[in-house]
DNA sequence: TTTATAATTGAACAGTGTATAATTATGCTT
DNA sequence: AAGCATAATTATACACTGTTCAATTATAAA
C-alpha cells in the first residue's frame, strides 16, 4: 500500500523489536526469522529492509532493547536488595540470564557484519549496566575507588559473565559445576577484597 | 553410488570434521553450511546425515575438534613457558581465541538442539583442557591445593573466557577497555592470592 | 553368479535473507 | 478540489538453507 497513518517511523522500530523480542524469546537467535516477525507485526518483510536496513539491525536494536530490561531488572533487585548490594548484582545477572536464556544468549550469539556500526542511543542502552555496576562497585571500595575503578568494574562484570555464559551454554553441566553463582560471587568477593 | 572402499566410517568422520573445520574458520557459524562442507569434500549432502545424523552433531564434533586443538596449542605454550606458567595459561587462552576467533565462537555460540546429547569421546576432548588448568592451578597452591580445587579451577578459566568472550563479540570495544589479558590475569593473580 | 545389504546420490519440500519492480496511500502544489 | 510527486508497502523473484526419502549403485555374502 503506501505510506500508512496507522504507524508512525518510530511506532514501526517499537513494533517491530517488540515483536522480535518475543519471537527470540520463544525461539532463540538461530530459528529467529525476519519473515515471522513481520507476519506477527502485521507487515511484510520489507519493511523491516525500509525500516532497519538489514535483518542484522533489527536483531541489533532487539538485543541493545534487552541491555534495556535488563538494567531495568538489576536496578529493581538493588532496590529490594538489603546490605549486601554485590550479592544481589551479581545474582540478578544469573537471574536474569537464566529466565530468560535465548533472549540473553542472543545478545552474545550475534554480531555486526564488519562495517555495521551500532546506533548512538544503542549504544547508550548497551553501556547502562557498567555504569549501575560500576556505582556499586565505588560504594564498597575504600575511598571510593580511584581513576582505575571502571576498568576494575568492567573486569569483574566480565568475571561473572564468564561463569553466567558457561552456565546457559551447557559447559558447567558437561564439568559438573553445581553452583556457578556462588563462584562467581566467591571470585568477586575475593578481588573486591585484594583493592586496597 | 553404494558402498565405497575409499574411504572408511571414520575416515569419512574425519575428513567431513577436517574441512568443516577450514569451512568454519572461513565464514563463521551463522555463514556454515552443510552442503558447502559435502562439496568440499567431495560427497553429497545426504552423507552428512548417514555419518553424523544431523548437521548440529557435525557441528558438535568440529567443535570438539577444536577443543583437541586447543588443548594442544595450550600445551605448547606451557612448554615453552618460563615460570609463570600461570601467565602462560591465560595468555595463551586469549592467543587461541584471538587467532581462530570464528572456530573459537562457534563453540560457544552453538548449543545442541534439546535431547541430543554429546558422545563419550567428544565429552572427554572437552574436558581436557580443564585438566591442563587444573595441573598448574594445583602447582601454585599451597600443599597442592584441596578437594575444592577442581571447582575453584573451572571458576578460573570461567574468569578468563568472562574476558575473552567480551573481547571477541566486541562489547570490550563498546566499552573502550584496552587491556582485557591484563585485567583477566589479575583477576586470576587476586583470586589464587585469596587461597590460604 | 546371484542375492541381499548398505552407502550414496539427487530431487523434492518448506523454509531463509535480500533485492527490486510494481503498487498504493499520502502531503503538497496548483 | 484535482493532480502530481513522493515515499511506504507489498509481492515476486533469486539463490540459498537443512532435512527427508525414493532411487541407484557398489560391495559383501551365499
Amino acid at each position: 500500500m503506501g505510506r500508512r497513518s496507522d504507524h508512525s517511523r518510530e511506532e514501526l522500530r517499537a513494533l517491530f523489536i517488540a515483536q522480535g523480542h518475543a519471537l527470540m524469546a520463544e525461539k532463540g537467535l538461530a530459528a529467529f526469522s525476519g519473515r515471522e516477525v513481520a507476519k506477527r507485526a502485521g507487515y511484510s518483510v520489507g519493511t523491516i529492509y525500509n525500516v532497519f536496513g538489514s535483518l542484522d539491525q533489527l536483531i541489533a536494536a532487539i538485543n541493545s532493547h534487552t541491555f534495556l530490561i535488563w538494567a531495568e531488572f538489576l536496578r529493581q533487585r538493588l532496590e529490594s536488595a538489603g546490605e549486601d548490594r554485590i550479592r544481589a548484582l551479581v545474582e540478578g545477572y544469573f537471574e536474569f540470564a537464566l529466565e530468560n536464556p535465548r533472549i540473553w544468549s542472543a545478545i552474545y550469539d550475534h554480531r555486526l557484519a564488519e562495517g555495521e556500526v551500532l546506533g548512538e542511543i544503542e549504544h547508550s542502552h548497551r553501556v547502562e549496566l557498567t555504569a549501575i555496576v560500576e556505582t556499586e562497585v565505588r560504594a564498597v571500595l575504600p575511598g571510593g575507588g580511584g581513576p582505575e575503578t571502571p576498568r576494575f568494574a568492567r573486569s569483574l562484570i566480565a568475571t561473572v559473565h564468564g561463569h553466567c555464559s558457561y552456565l546457559v551454554s551447557g559447559s558447567f553441566a558437561l564439568l559438573e559445576e553445581s553452583d556457578p553463582v556462588g563462584s562467581a560471587l566467591d571470585r568477586v568477593r575475593e578481588c573486591l577484597a585484594a583493592q586496597r
